[in-house]
DNA sequence: TTGTAAGCGTTATCAC
DNA sequence: GTGATAACGCTTACAA
């Protein structure tokens, strides 16, 4: 292991001198910097950042806690962080949570055992204890996709409920009866804010709202699944849904084929989030489409900014979600 | 920031002490224990892994160095990597190529600085410089999906010539005539593998191999979409195809589908690794499916073997590959 | 501008 | 079994 003191000696300096070239900052007699360098050349010296990091208590890692990298969604947003965060100098670490508090607390304790420089948070349960964990430990945290109640944190979203909104207006304007809706865990803020949307939209259209043509699910495929089932079993089945993410509006479309009901003649679906190959189902899925990447991305320059600037207020990001009416919610005429 | 002295002097005991309770090797009197943890527990006292790292020269992360977390594919690996991972107690760093080489150089530096415990790789280039940087290092690295010609290191691939050799040979047995392929780039290992079963499963069945029926492109979607379309212009254009990766598959049939090209019947479809939802795409795609989460799966294992026993011989485990027929490949009669 | 030296917070090697 | 103490490799006052 070649360290900074086997450069210093063969360039003829001081170990401080190397790390001023290495680092740049003060100014160095050009023939030593010419020194140091071929010494580092000649050597291949590394910088051990893991020295680095303990000196200077900070590190160059961002935690990424997320509840499935399975989900496109996650993936792309996933993707936009690490865009800003290599461009910035800072590596991602994943952690999937499976929607399991337990999970995430062990992610946090890493992070927290670490020194992560910052973390970036689409929190799994309701509780605020874990990303309390790490705001009193002094780390930045960036909560995305999931508001976290009474934490006053960086924060982007999407407009939630605005978008469910759009999408029930969709389905009860086409001509739909008794749209359902499918959405996510309790516990978490996009579920219920979705789900806001979809009453809303029945409410101003002065459709009653029927307890029994909605479902809390869990955000995955099986679980839209089961929920489409659970709803075509009512006595009185819906003839439309909304799905409150991506994953569960193919699973109940995947129900509805199953069961030999014609989308969207027989029953209209409307899903939250877009998938990938969109094109290629069939019928193509009318869907409400959120900038995933741009979601990622604004959230790894928040935390770049608030890295630089640790004393400014928190702030929240909306970015903006938008209908995409394909096939899946037009009956023909 | 609450140490180990801390912690030492509430207990009234020394740092060394505390850290033989914390890592729990040697033993301890039950009552220091007592205290100790007493003490940990009112001072919420987290130990700094980052000095630990320093002390003990080395680390408990895992690079995983890919192409694409936006590829389902990759994302599915990673998945099977992580869950390994957070089990044996590492974390996963996400490290996006882009099948880029400079910036897969990059994220070799920064192996090499973190002092990283291990990567796993799937290599963007032909070159060995990078992992040849990492083995020279003492960084064990383990070669995922893509093989890594005259470096001896542990290796995790599927049957890519045999499955390829599946795909084309079960279009050319439906009554295909003119089966083209779309391959990746030249310089990945997969992409060849892949080119040869097709060629072979011509070759066996007595078919020529037309090179004007054969384009290199990057196995992205576009890539595919672009490489299809180059292919039906011309003057003699393929009726079926066969694609080396998912992305290329759906470009590939998107453009089909826009110029008014039936699947199956005017053109089958095949491609090399399934897609999510395949069953909701219509036409549904036939596909070589590959173990992608065993894949992931595998190689950290492996990586988590060499760990703990440096010594041994490296290994190559080659997965098996499935053709799932579905409808794209089966014309009607 | 350059060098000396004191840490950063652990763990591990010694004595006791 | 326990406690001093010396590293681990770097950065940064401070002194020269």
């Amino acid at each position: 292991m070649v360290t900074i003191y086997d450069v210093a000696q063969r360039a003829a300096v001081s170990p401080a001198t190397v790390s001023r070239v290495l680092n740049g900052r003060s100014s160095v007699d050009p023939d030593l910097v010419a020194r140091v360098r071929q010494a580092v050349d000649e050597l291949d010296y590394r910088p051990n950042a893991v020295a680095r990091n303990l000196r200077r208590s900070r590190t160059t890692l961002w935690a990424v806690v997320i509840s499935d990298v399975g989900n496109p969604f996650f993936t792309s947003l996933v993707r936009g962080v690490e865009d800003v965060a290599q461009r910035a100098g800072y590596s991602v670490v994943l952690c999937n949570t499976d929607e399991d508090p337990a999970k995430e607390a062990r992610y946090v304790t890493a992070a927290l055992a670490d020194r992560m420089a910052g973390v970036i948070i689409s929190v799994a349960g309701r509780s605020t204890a874990q990303v309390s964990r790490l705001l009193s430990a002094g780390v930045p945290v960036v909560a995305i996709d999931r508001e976290i109640a009474g934490v006053q944190v960086d924060t982007v979203l999407v407009d939630n409920a605005h978008g469910a909104e759009l999408a029930t207006g969709h389905l009860l304007d086409g001509g739909y009866q008794r749209v359902a809706c499918i959405t996510g865990p309790r516990r978490v803020s996009t579920a219920v804010q979705r789900l806001r949307g979809y009453q809303k939209a029945l409410r101003s259209r002065g459709v009653p709202v029927r307890e029994h043509l909605v479902r809390y699910s869990d955000f995955r495929e099986e679980g839209g699944y089961a929920a489409m089932a659970s709803l075509l079993d009512e006595a009185d089945p819906p003839d439309a849904v909304f799905a409150a993410n991506n994953l569960m509006t193919v699973g109940a479309v995947e129900c509805l084929t199953n069961r030999g009901i014609a989308v969207p003649t027989q029953a209209g679906v409307v899903g939250f989030d877009d998938i990938p190959w969109a094109d290629l189902v069939r019928p193509s899925l009318t869907t409400v489409a959120q900038p995933t990447y741009e979601l990622g991305r604004t959230a790894a320059v928040l935390l770049a900014e608030r890295l630089t600037e640790p004393g400014r207020a928190p702030s929240t990001v909306t970015l903006h979600t938008q209908l995409k009416v394909r096939e899946s919610s037009t009956r023909g005429a």
